[in-house]
This record gives structure tokens, sequence and C-alpha cells, in this order.
DNA sequence: ATGAAAGCGCTAACAA
DNA sequence: TTGTTAGCGCTTTCAT
């Protein structure tokens, strides 16, 4: 026929597509790159084009990201993928990352320093062009340390307030308010708050705006009927909820700083043989994936965590392209108050 | 003082362990890795490893990847890692893969061949050492592609049928029995099935145990009574659970091909005043994270897909040093039906 | 036990 | 417009 034979086996590489084109691998890579086409004879690229198509080839990632410095991956740190709270978020992400040619490598941390720095430390050696961070605490020495090697680093979920990073977060304030509006005018008067861990963003966010807001609503703030969970979880939500409920102190409704703590607080009444909400309303916070499948539904500030992983992506592309900023921008992305079943006007 | 000094900029490379150390990039490169560390003085060696560990020495993946044509990172392809089912096989996966120091790169397809196509490309330029697959179909032009081209690759969750491929999966079998002997047990005699895809591998095995397991125990099967869901999904299982509804045919329990087509009956019986398990009971599988907080609890078959991920890892790791198996094996899992309150006796 | 040298596949500065 | 050359950081064969 005479044609060029295309080799069947080994992955091709420009050398096999200079070759069969008859010129240079620096042609070929410049035909390639649509960046550097312009510079290529038309019909020469587009030779090369058709050629490097026929032969089935790729760039290869790890050569390209060798030379130029740039790996196009970025890290992704997370407390844990199996809490429904961050799948969508990774979606997110991968859904502005991809189109670019980014890939996502995402790693669990288990909110555990050391696994924390082993991950960070294994994504470098990776050379991921920037990070995208869920994991961010209050007080944060490896996050400081990372900003100042100048990385790209975008947190999202959680931030740290005043340390000038780029980040990406719900409005707390208004999801809090809106959920504590709700109860009050259903007559709630009596309400506990469970809060998160002291050392996260959104769990003093959450609480200070539950005070600041009951009292502007004109209900008093009972300190007895606040309880700090030492997680956001069900088991430490379950927990919290038993204390108030073995103490003196009567309330009609709870307003948890997340969802799993809700879910623990399902699990306390019914152990206690309350009812929800007959006896005490519950409200949750992130509104996450198949909560609303609880029986009763539970009531919650739905969080677009999605839409929080496209804008992350978004911003952490700027800053792979444009440099760091000298001072990061925090995006407060809007929130909804859901109202399910979980909730009920106070007897009269 | 008289130290050597620690650059604090950029990353450090061989040669400027090298350099400090005063040797060649060589003797580092054999010093600091275990394998060849024995070909080197050993109090050079130790004194090489210091001077790293110093300067914060970490190699270059990309560069050590290039080289050795092995990048230690396994790609992962997932239909949708928002689906709760996934992220646990992910867990176990990368606790498996990690302290080997491998990486895994996830990819979504949304079950959309285009979609894995384009993902199975980008894991190809990044050069992952392996592939561990959940989205087989049984008809998979894709994957018996991919294993001519003998690259490590294991299926988890799906398999394919005499494809030769290596695999890990549940014990349906047992799992379905399991099920139908609950509900005969229960005193059950017009039982409905709500089969998945037909193109999956789980769905046809599932149905077919059905179909054997309910006419070994002694109960007709009612073709009428079986309805395909055209995907494992909410939707799907509202679906089907409504025509069944709305056939003539009467049944006190349906078992659902998984949870999610399980959590479209809770919908669709919501809506047809139908209670559960008052009226009808219903049968899961998967047990997947969070089921058991329905109400009612949902009966449903567990599958232990943690270790799924593990033994998957275990047998891609197995393939990258070994070689691939002339003919992949199949490790079946065990599986547990787990009772809570969605099933009940039929009344007498 | 160590050094020298080559080269993995690619891009980019420089030359022609 | 195209070719030449060098080199990213590493491993590995060969030489010493």
């Amino acid at each position: 026929m005479g044609g060029y034979s295309v080799p069947m086996s080994a992955v091709p590489t420009l050398r096999d597509v200079a070759v069969h084109a008859g010129v240079h691998v620096a042609t070929v890579s410049r035909a390639l790159n649509p960046e550097t086409r312009h510079q290529v004879n038309a019909e020469t690229a587009a030779r090369i084009i058709s050629i490097a198509r026929d032969l089935g080839y790729r760039p290869n990632a790890l050569a390209r990201g060798l030379r130029t410095a740039r790996s196009t991956t970025v890290g992704v740190l997370l407390p844990d993928i199996t809490n429904p709270l961050f799948p969508p978020i990774v979606r997110g992400i991968e859904e502005v990352l991809l189109p670019e040619g980014y890939t996502a490598l995402i790693a669990n941390t288990d909110n555990a320093p050391d696994q924390e720095e082993a991950q960070f430390t294994r994504l470098r050696q990776h050379h991921v062009d920037g990070f995208i961070v869920a994991t961010a605490r209050r007080d944060h020495p490896l996050l400081r340390r990372v900003r100042q090697e100048k990385i790209p680093l975008v947190l999202v979920n959680r931030t740290i307030e005043r340390g000038g990073f780029t980040s990406v977060v719900a409005d707390d304030t208004a999801g809090v308010t809106a959920a504590v509006r709700h109860l009050i005018d259903l007559g709630h008067r009596d309400i506990a708050f469970l809060a998160g861990p002291s050392n996260l963003s959104t769990a003093l966010l959450r609480l200070n705006t539950f005070k600041r807001a009951a009292a502007e609503l004109g209900v008093a703030v009972d300190g007895r009927l606040i309880e700090r969970c030492e997680a956001y979880s069900e088991a430490a939500g379950d927990a919290a909820l038993s204390r108030l409920i073995a103490g003196e102190r009567r309330f009609t409704a709870v307003l948890a700083s997340n969802d799993l703590i809700a879910l623990g607080c399902y699990d306390a009444l019914e152990r206690n043989g309350l009812s929800c909400p007959g006896d005490i309303s519950v409200i949750g916070f992130n509104d996450m994936p198949f909560i609303d499948k609880l029986r009763p539904p539970l009531t919650s500030v739905h969080v677009p965590h999605h839409e929080m992983g496209r804008t992350a992506a978004r911003l952490l592309l700027k800053q792979i392209r444009d440099g760091l900023p000298r001072r990061g921008e925090t995006v407060q992305l809007p929130v909804e108050l859901v109202v399910r079943g979980s909730t009920a006007a106070v007897r009269p």
C-alpha cells in the first residue's frame, strides 16, 4: 500500500510522529500545541496532526510536567470522602478542572495533622500545581507554611479568619439567622444550640451568629442550652443532645451546627422516647445528600456544595495562571433554609 | 557554625544533596533508594540520608516516573463519587495503595461511554500503572481494548461474566437468597422484584438468583411482579414500583436490586398512601451508608465495600508487580442480610 | 564503592 | 518556518 506503518505495541511518542511526518520533533511539538501551532506551516501542521491522530499519539504528562514544571494536576485535601458533604464539592471541582486539562488528586486527612502532612508531602512529590483544601482549622501551621511557599492555594467549605487566604464558604450567618427566625416564628422560645468543634471556622461563626440572632430577635440566650460537640459527627451530636436532655433546662427546639450532629439528635431523641417534631424540633446545617429521606425529613440550611467546588476550582486556576494575589478574597455563597418535617410550632 | 546552608526557596533536587554531600548524584540516588542502598558505603549512605532530610529533599515523582516508566499512580474509574456506595470503596483502595507509595487518580464516568473514554485517555496520559474499574458493563468494548493493551486492571463491584477479568464482587447470590428466604419466613408469598439495568452484571445475577431462590423455596415467580429499572437510581425505583402498584397483581413485599431503587420505593409508597412495612415490606441491596437512618430503617444486604476496595487494590498491586495473570480470578466477598424495620410478617 | 554518561519524552531558546 | 541543542530530575548501565 505504501503508507507508513502504525506501530501497534508501545505508546507512540513525539519522535514516532516526527519520523512518520518526516520532520523534526520540535516541529511536531509546535504543531500539536495549540499555543505554538501558528509558528508552523498550516499544511505541515495539518499533516502532523493527522498523523498523530492515526498513530494514537498522546502527550506524556510526566515528560511534559518535568520539562515545563507544571503538572496540570491539583491536590484536593478533604477530611473524609465518605462524609456526603464532600463528593459534591469534588464533582464541582472536577467539572471546572477537567475541561481545562487538569486532574485532581484527592487526599483524605481524617482531620489528623500527621496524615495531612503526609498527604501534603505526597502531593508535592507529584508536583501538583496548586491545592484546594477543605480541612482548614482556625489555627493551622501547615497551611501557613504552604502559603509561605507561594503555592496556589484555595480554601473551601472552611476558612481561616483574617488569614488572608483565598476561600470559598457558605453564608453561615444568613443560614443560622434564617434557621433561628424560622424557629421563633413557629413560637419556639427555648432553643438549644449544638456547636461544632471550636477549632473550625464554621463552628465558631455559627455559634456566634446563633447568639446574636436569638438576642436580636428578642429571645434570651441561655448558656445552659448551648452544648459543644467535639466533632461534626453523629456520635458527638447524640452525646451532646443527651447531655442537654439530662439537664434541667427544658427546650422545645434544637439547632444543630451541621447535619451529622442533627442525625445524632434523632438517635438521642429516639433513645429518650422523645418525638420529633412533637416534643422537640430539630434543624440541621448543610442539607447534605439523602438527608431528605430521614423521618421526619430534616429541615436544614442548604449549602451549594457543588457550586462551592466549582468556584474554588475557578479561583485556583486563576491563581495558577495569574499568580498569587497579595491578599486572598473570601467568596461567600448564598444558602437557603429548606423547611421539611422536623420542625413544628410549639403547642399553645 | 560552618555547616552547609539550606536553600530556603526552590525544591531541592538530587543534585543539591549531592553537592552538599560531596558525592555524585548517582551515589545519592543509590543511597536514598532502599532497594539500592546496599551498594553504597554504609557511612556515606547515612550521611547522605541525613543531608537529604535536612534539605527537605523529596524525589520528583514526574522525573522518576519518566525515567522508570512507572508513575506509582493508579486510575480509579467510578460511575459517580456522589453515590454513597463508592466513597468506602475509594477509602479501601487508598488504605492499601498509600502505604505502598501509590496515588489513586479518581475519575467519574457518569456511566457515559464518551466520558469514560475521555477519562481513560486522560489517565493514560498520566501513565498510571494500572486501573481499578467500578464501571464495568456486561458488554464493554473499552475494557476489552484495555485488556489487550496488557495494562494491569481489576474490576470492582461489577464484573464481566466469563470475561477473564480479575474482579472483586459481592456474593450477590447469597445476598438475594437470604433476602428472599427472610421474606418467605415472614410469610410473604407475593414478592415483587425490581431489577437493575440489564447491561450490568449485578442486575442480571440478582434477577436470576431471585427467580431461582423463590422457586427453590416453593414460591411461584410471577412475571408480572418483576419490573426492570433503567438505572440504579431513586427515580427509576419510584417509577418501577409505581407501575407495579398501578398493575392488577397484588404483592406484600418488594425486593429492590439496590438501595437507591429501594429509596425510590419509599417515595412511591408514600405517594400512593401505602405504608411500609404495614402494607408492603421493602428490602434493599448494598446497605449503603446512612441507609439505616431512613424511617422505617431499611432492611438491606450489607456489602463490605471498604474491604472490596482493599481487595481490589491488593490484586492490582500484585498484577503491577508480578505481571498480568493468564486468566483473572474473581474474588467473591461475603455479604450479610441486615434486618431493620422495613419488613414485617404478613397479616394472617 | 563510586563516578561518568546516557536517556526517558518533552519544550523552549537560539540559529539558520 | 524549521532544525539544533540543551536540559528538566531521575535511574541505570558501564567503567573505574
